[in-house]
DNA sequence: TGTACATCAGTGAACGCGCGTTCACTGATGTAC
DNA sequence: TGTACATCAGTGAACGCGCGTTCACTGATGTAC
């Protein structure tokens, strides 16, 4: 069969969010290319028409996915009033509830930080942007202060988070995500 | 060969202090038994005389890991002036650069979500006593606000240092880590 | 004191399995003549 | 208008490899007599 055009571009668009949501749900390690391509409907072969290398694929959807949430939050801080919509969804039993929808850099950072050099450059690059946009969102104190504050609140979500879906026990994990919430808030400058 | 009586132990205490750093450095995911018993100086078929399975020992390290960690922040808070000395410790270049000998929560935690019941369960024990005892530290406010801030200050000093970590620039990587000591410290009510 | 046997931590080959990757092939469609 | 060929996204079997796990076996030592 020969194929509508953007025919190629839909597949390998199908393919990444279908990797994007294993990745996040299972982990790098645990996802495999047959199963990433047979829930895209395709066979494993296809695979290496659309990405070198399983390695490729990672860095691809990292950049990918980072890509997203930064466009998220980008917009949400223009509508709302700061960052503390942000946070409120990110400590939310929603968020800790769906990983493979959910921020990627909670659910892959520990495994990124033993992957190549070019998969954490793009990961470094992303991370800074993001500790760029959450710092023009912090009304007081020096830029040097709200940078701080910055990385402190991105650090506080993503180990909240990471705590609260780690433990078996549905009140201590409820109790980690409050007490994430209103010190992240706080640092926010919200409360 | 028959062997010196507590050998048996010896040789259990090898395994799980391999595999324990093993676990640390290249994730549980990575670390497989032939490689973990080739290092303990055994055969990979020994290892089924010690634990009943790879979940087994991964439950096992966890469990001994944390204890240790908890031991060592136990007598680190009798001996010094609370939880500062801990704090600069945790977020020091140090134990960034070296993983395989660092916070099991901050290697692990992200795994330890996708693992069975028993393991999270055992993760969970452990992560309510570390809550608890960083809460005893810190000197002002209720109970409840105490133990909030010691939540606060476990998940930023995880997800900070695993960020730190992940990152390939060196100064990004620095600058994150002094990010998240003071707002730790400030967090602490250490200045 | 000497001999036969029980003990048991550890050996190492083998098991089925799924991994990432390769590659000869398919077959529907567009294009050339 | 009809036919031959080029294109190329996708197929699916096969590759070597390392995984977790099993198991018949080893062999040095302690114990019984």
């Amino acid at each position: 069969m020969r194929y509508e055009k953007g025919q190629r571009d839909a597949t390998r668009q199908r393919i990444l969010e279908v990797a994007s949501r294993q990745f996040r749900e299972h982990g790098v390690a645990a996802a495999g290319i047959a199963g990433i391509m047979a829930e895209a409907g395709l066979t494993n072969g296809a695979f290496y028409a659309h990405f070198k290398s399983k390695e490729d694929l990672v860095s691809t959807v990292l950049a990918d996915a980072l890509s997203r949430r930064e466009t998220t939050l980008r917009s949400l801080s223009a509508r709302h009033a700061g960052l503390e919509a942000t946070i409120r969804d990110y400590l939310s039993p929603r968020h800790r509830d769906d990983p493979g929808h959910g921020c990627p850099t909670a659910a892959m950072v520990a495994e990124v930080a033993r992957h190549p050099k070019e998969t954490r450059d793009t990961f470094t690059g992303k991370v800074g942007q993001f500790i760029a946009l959450i710092a023009t969102q912090i009304r007081t104190g020096s830029a040097a202060e709200r940078r701080n504050k910055a990385i402190a609140i991105y650090g506080m979500m993503v180990g909240t988070l990471q705590l609260a879906r780690a433990v078996s026990d549905r009140a201590l994990s409820d109790e980690i995500l409050a007490g994430g919430l209103e010190a992240a808030l706080a640092l926010a400058g919200e409360r």
